[in-house]
DNA sequence: AAATGTAATTATGAATTCATTATTCAGTCA
DNA sequence: TGACTGAATAATGAATTCATAATTACATTT
């Protein structure tokens, strides 16, 4: 079987959260702004009905505040957010690095080693955009290995909220050298296979990236 | 100020997750079960607007799956979502107890002291009851202690459905000393402050309990 | 002019209605 | 008998309507 792709037409619900997911965490709607549901529902197209059970599940992801009778707000990144999300991060991807290490086939490894190239090559062009994209998807790619669906959402909402705060931040250029130095420290624990190396470095990985947050918030 | 308490009056909505979400975990509502809106409505007394808002939020939390046009069904407690979802919880609960151990005071330690005392009286007692709820106020308070938002929300997210498995296991009189034994050796790691001990600990304690689900669920 | 009270407007919560999609079941034909 | 067709029924997705709470604008009082 299979002639076609399986036809699936998303509920508008369903659209709406990724819409609205992707207008929050590209900064299109600024934390601590109202969301009148009248003119997304504008904007969209679409009557209030979806549209609120989308802001519901924005909600239970912690992206929007409700308040009743008074509307949605979208949640501040505060450095009190930051300062809870990030250990939380830290700990899973800790996890994700152990199970990566276990599942990962060579094809998998020989993938990220592909992606850590271009990372590389961002980061010598300086191609901030390119980087982050490259970045994102060792992480992704991190993750998924892990094969666990559970420790994949929970990481992805919480990657959401996290990824809201580069906007707020230059990454500076000592930063990012060293960030780069820890994703080649990564990859030579990933070549090796060693499981526990991996995660403690990722673990590490992201609690430093916290810190040049902080300190670049702080200025 | 704070002369009096403050006004809450949830909406419908509101109400109606946490009334479905308990009777998804006290299961009332079966796994994979056909969750009809019509009964739900009547049942409650309320219209579908609200009623498929809180399905939206339970969907989004895991407990339930919708199909589009074809409703909404309870998820499944599988040996696969255990096995995803015990790593999960067992890490955050490490980190939970690093957290708690610098953060708990004198009183915070000699409450949890007292429940503990409670959980050890109801193991003498053999009163499942009682003990499944020390062991959850213990828990809570260890949680709670780490004084982290996110942290405590995914864990109780991930709590929620791994509560459900215990309607699905007897707790064997061999696990349940070996649980009460972890139990004692967390609190003389908390008594010492030993935060990375009793993280390590936690985690142990959650993987074992796996272990013996996988068990009561393979006879 | 500042503060308080009140009416008008707006936005939200929830119920209802409408439109589509599944499901059920009787009937037909091989 | 048993598989297929299609009408009837039921359930769901989404729009609309209604009711109520919050906000705003304005007037009144001091």
């Amino acid at each position: 079987m299979n002639l076609t792709e399986s036809i699936k037409r998303p509920t508008l619900h369903e659209e709406l959260v990724e819409r609205l997911r992707n207008l929050v965490v590209e900064d299109a709607l600024k934390p601590g702004e109202k969301v009148p549901e009248k003119d997304l529902c504008a904007s969209f197209g679409v009557s209030r009905t979806p549209l609120r059970e989308a802001l519901k599940v924005l909600a239970s992801e912690g992206l929007v505040v409700l308040q009743a009778n008074r509307g949605a707000r979208v949640t501040e990144v505060t450095p009190e957010e930051l300062e809870n999300t990030f250990p939380v991060i830290a700990t899973l991807e800790q996890l994700a690095g152990e199970l990566a290490c276990e599942r990962l086939d060579d094809a998998g490894i020989a993938h990220i080693e592909e992606r850590h190239k271009d990372m590389i090559a961002a980061y010598k062009t300086r191609d901030r955009q390119a980087y982050f994209q490259a970045n994102q998807d060792i992480h992704n790619a991190l993750i998924t290995a892990a094969q666990n669906e559970v420790l994949e959402s929970h990481h992805r909402m919480l990657a959401v909220r996290v990824r809201r705060a580069r906007f707020m931040v230059n990454l500076s250029d000592k930063r990012w050298a060293q960030a780069i130095d820890e994703h080649e420290q990564m990859m030579e624990k990933l070549r090796r296979r060693d499981a526990k190396g991996l995660g403690e470095l990722m673990k590490l990985h992201m609690l430093n990236k916290f810190v040049a947050h902080m300190k670049a918030l702080q200025t």
